[in-house]
DNA sequence: ACCGCACCCTGAGCGC
DNA sequence: TGCGCTCAGGGTGCGG
């Protein structure tokens, strides 16, 4: 699901329910590949701690916690960080869906998927990280300890430069694509978003990284802070499971020029947007407006 | 260092 | 109805 819009806007609406206050309680469910630090262990540490800030590094939320230890979040392909007190036809299943009379409350009931539950001290919605694939990740960082993972992270996708990217892409043979989606070279670039930039921009996906001018580097480095920005603004995209906290629809699923447009007439030149797979994921491009 | 690929997991949607 | 297949906003780890 989400990239750096959708995560930028969950830490946005987020944020003003967790910062400040303190954590009564957390229930998980069974230990998996989603808990990075196991459930009990995460259950005592995060018992009593007050939550002073909530920070985006890329696709991570990193909450900082009073006695200086961290809580990361990775929300992979599904996940859903959200308030209790959130509506959507995304938390249900289908077969909940189509059983859903017109006027049904939308009111959502922690299920299976559902791996944290987090109480907080007074009065508020709970706070819900549910994940039907299980490809995000929790994990629970002591105070003073770096974590790889962030420390593997590029300049976030909204500070990279088109030096930077000249400089990466040098004696590269990946598509720019590739690159793209690579998080050392920009933190938070996803599917959609590489897509929508390379769009943008006028260069293919699959040209090879070397190939990639200067020119074009700066033309994709600015098209990524448009294309970024600008989904921050509408809340992000909502394809198949993202939602806002609150349980809203992003908006610029409605903006997409190429992603998830296969077959349909570019928007500039009418030519049939192609899909092709490049680096094992999606890419939808035009040929005439990209080279 | 770089590159391509398998794999982690679950559900939706399709053709038959 | 059911089966088998493909597809999905991500990331890691392996071998060549």
């Amino acid at each position: 699901m989400p990239e750096l819009p959708e995560v930028e806007t969950t830490r946005r609406q987020i944020a003003p329910l967790l910062v400040g206050r303190r954590i009564e309680r957390v229930e998980t469910t069974a230990a998996s590949y989603f808990f990075l630090t196991a459930p009990q262990d995460l259950i005592r540490a995060l018992a009593g701690r007050r939550v002073d800030a909530l920070d985006r590094r890329g696709k991570y939320l990193v909450a900082r916690l009073d006695e200086g230890a961290r809580l990361l979040l990775h929300l992979g392909m599904t996940g859903q960080l959200f308030s209790s007190e959130a509506a959507s036809v995304r938390l249900l299943s289908s077969t909940a869906r189509a059983s859903l009379a017109p006027e049904e409350q939308l009111e959502f009931e922690p299920d299976q998927h559902t791996h944290l539950r987090i109480t907080l001290e007074g009065r508020g919605p709970q706070i819900y990280f549910r994940d039907v694939r299980k490809f995000g990740k929790v994990q629970w960082l002591a105070p003073g300890v770096a974590n790889e993972r962030l420390d593997r992270l590029g300049p976030d996708a909204l500070d990279v430069t088109g030096e930077w990217l000249f400089e990466a892409s040098r004696g590269r043979r990946v598509a720019v694509k590739s690159l793209l989606l690579d998080q050392r070279i920009a933190a938070g670039v996803g599917n959609i978003y590489a897509d929508e930039a390379l769009f943008l921009a006028g260069v293919r996906p699959g040209r090879g990284a070397r190939r990639v001018t200067r020119r074009e580097c700066h033309k994709l480095a600015e098209s990524l802070r448009q294309v970024l920005q600008r989904s921050i603004e509408t809340g992000g995209s909502s394809i198949s499971d993202y939602v806002a906290p609150d349980g809203s629809d992003g908006g610029y699923q409605d903006e997409r020029k190429v992603y998830g447009r296969k077959n349909e007439p570019c928007l500039v030149c009418g030519t049939a947007i192609r899909r092709r797979v490049i680096g094992q994921r999606s890419s939808h491009y035009c040929v005439a407006c990209q080279s």
